[in-house]
DNA sequence: CGAGTAGTTGACGATTGTCAAGATGGGTGG
DNA sequence: CCACCCATCTTGACAATCGTCAACTACTCG
């Protein structure tokens, strides 16, 4: 119509049903025919460019979004204007789901490079999972996953030292590629050494100064936002605590 | 029957209808007929002492719990055998919320004092959330708070310094006794000091410590367990971090 | 090509953990 | 009812980790 070999959005329009994200995403544990009802009410997005905003904090809460591609970050902006880090996601995880209770946005989600996006109303999405049993229980599955992720969080911030934080860090990274189909020892970063800094509750100087010494104990290569993990099981151990001069355990004591 | 002027336990049996707890619970915002059916799906226990488990890490996931008297801790026990204490729960706060999407429990739950719970199995409360949609709802809210409960973690343990913690700490253990009732300034802690550390990422040491100069400074009035807020609005200024030499903030640059 | 952002490295200091010793109190058994 | 004991808590001295400040380098993007 208006220009020539302009492929329509509409044409790459990818649907659940043949995504291959839908075993990490809601559809998980659908029957084909409900996928496909699930799908009728999803809507993809254009792409997003680096520091675009899905939705800032105190918006109202109209739909849940899935990462197709790329990467975003959320975060909450403190009382002095900086911002705490609250997570970082990959393709087939799901965002906004600490709107429902209060029905705006508590937190801010920003992509952290070219990122696709679906776009699930919420309020259908409950009507939905009202019709289809299965998609409610994934609800709940889905919902009561994200607290439990609270678990670890707790541990890293609460008990683990700098370079175990950062171990932790990268073997959850690691592990996310991996069960995404990409290398879980080779990748790129992202986000910035301040992000991750922010993160994991530590100074930026201090993820610099780690980088350096995981790459010269020969933990891994870093170049830049590349990131090689040449040693998987002994930064597992890292990650754990597990490894030589057994490490500050801040109020680790139980009873 | 048995004895003399002993009170049978199913006598004393409250019922939703009546307990004081609903506007916190998941009563809320059910019509009165809705409370009925929930009601009928819920078992109230025998009193549990200090120290006995509500479950433990790894039990298969039956029912949710709401604490009705008394108070709760949860925790997850490390690979060195230490527990991490993810939080203390008080009268209306629904536990075992994690152990959905596994169907067993990833983590342990103890009380800490003499403590109700009421028992709600969750195959039959997903079921009734099927056919009463605002229950659906409110467990959709109930998930999603929790969810949201992360960020504070976060903004505790990622930014804040050892004073700023307690002083969360207080505050909190404040709001939510004063949204049951109870006195926002006067109460007892259930909890050690141990705990309370083991919670803060702090140590026992850090914790003894910081009460003793809260309370030498006039914030506080502390014995034993016993504690009195004296200044609750320099409290929740300090809890924000807008107190004096402003403090160290870790990892806090934005980008 | 220039400017600004991101990242690195070093020196120093502050906060907080660790170790050790002592105080306090509650619970238990005689 | 008292005394002892053990767990909890407190306090002090010291050390370690990690943050802060500052300078410098290296990219990236107009």
């Amino acid at each position: 119509m208006t220009g020539r070999n302009v492929i329509p959005l509409e044409a790459i329009k990818i649907a659940c049903q043949n995504c291959s994200l839908s075993a990490l995403c809601l559809p998980m544990a659908l029957t084909p025919e409900d996928v496909i009802r699930l799908d009728s009410i999803i809507k993809r997005n254009r792409p997003l460019h680096r520091g675009d905003h899905l939705y800032s904090e105190g918006e109202p809460f109209e739909k849940l979004r899935v990462v197709t591609t790329g990467s975003v970050k959320t975060y909450s902006t403190c009382d002095d204007g900086s911002e705490r880090i609250l997570g970082f996601h990959l393709p087939g995880e799901l965002i906004g789901l600490d709107a429902i209770e209060s029905n705006h946005h508590r937190c801010s989600a920003k992509a952290l490079e070219t990122t696709l996006v679906c776009d699930i109303p919420f309020d259908q999405l409950e009507k939905l999972s009202h019709q289809i049993p299965s998609l409610q229980h994934q609800l709940y599955r889905l919902l009561s996953r994200e607290i439990g992720h609270e678990t670890e969080i707790l541990m890293l911030l609460g008990k683990k030292g700098a370079d175990e934080r950062l171990a932790t860090f990268l073997i959850s990274l690691s592990e996310r590629f991996k069960s995404r189909g990409f290398s879980a020892t080779d990748f790129f970063l992202s986000m910035s050494r301040y992000d991750i800094g922010n993160y994991l509750g530590l100074a930026v100087e201090t993820i610099s100064r780690i980088f350096t010494r995981f790459q010269e104990v020969g933990l891994i290569q870093v170049e830049r936002k590349h990131v090689q993990l040449l040693n998987l099981a002994l930064l597992k151990e890292m990650a754990d605590g597990n490894h030589h001069k057994s490490r500050s355990h801040r109020g680790c004591q139980s009873k």
